[in-house]
DNA sequence: TTATATTTGCAACGCTGTTGCAGAAACATG
DNA sequence: CATGTTTCTGCAACAGCGTTGCAAATATAA
């Protein structure tokens, strides 16, 4: 796994104590984390610091929204080949509704949109709810 | 399509004006609406009767909420079928980024969830993202 | 028409997320 | 290593969505 500072300066960004230990948090997690999740973790951080580093993240290409059809965003980690042109992911996530708790799945093939619809399609996100291997 | 008053009835739900208007204009829109969608449609109204109004009828099954990757509840209704104990909907939602309205699209197969899954599945939700015909 | 149960509107609140601004920190340069 | 510029952080204030408690108004059954 890459350094959280090499990737930070890959990215033409400064290397601060926040940004380093979120990224971290974020490349250590199995889950899809949320501001407040990231929060929690830390002594002392303001809020808004936090909402700000996910956003320029999510900009540069370094993690991606979590779409769990809850009213909270989260985020994980873009695979490589990620970039502030464009994201590169075409996997679902799976949203407990036990303990809320937010993944990514990959062993799921999401269906080709038929070419004849009225819409203009751009991405398709999916989201499997249910029960978690720790809630059963 | 079935008078308003009378799904309010089935439901053993009280026939009041707001309630009435609610579901009219959520039956006549081939949008799905959030609460301030219809709080703009109103004269008058409390914005948190709408958001009891709509969890009102979407516990008794009258409308589902359209999951659209945005932080906003929105409703659309329900296929007969839908009742208090469960929802029968296996359809997508279209989202469209430029005019944010979110449509039902039933022309999208949703793809079975593989079993030998670590995760037990109850629903699939689908978004499809892109432009809608007005927008283009 | 009246009594009862339900619904509505108001007030207050909580949570998520944003913007503006001043001070602090990172880092490039000499 | 010192300095200046750019960027980031934290504070304050705010906006929007949604919820709960309570009293007044309304729908319905009798």
């Amino acid at each position: 796994m890459k350094l959280a500072s090499e990737i930070l300066k890959d990215h033409n960004l400064r290397v601060t104590s926040v940004r380093e230990e979120v990224l971290k948090m974020i490349q250590s997690s199995d889950k899809a984390l949320s501001s407040n999740d990231l929060e929690m973790q830390f002594d002392h951080v303001d809020r808004i610091t936090l909402y700000r580093t996910l956003k320029t993240f999510e900009t540069k290409g370094i993690i991606h929204k979590a779409v769990d059809g809850t009213n909270v965003q989260k985020y994980a980690m873009c695979v490589e080949g990620c970039s502030e042109a464009s994201h590169q992911h075409q996997h679902a996530h799976f949203h407990c509704d036990s303990c809320n708790s937010t993944f990514c799945i990959d062993d799921i093939q999401i269906p080709a949109f038929p070419k004849q619809s009225s819409f203009q399609v751009k991405t398709i996100e999916m989201i499997v709810k249910g029960t978690c291997v720790e809630c059963r």
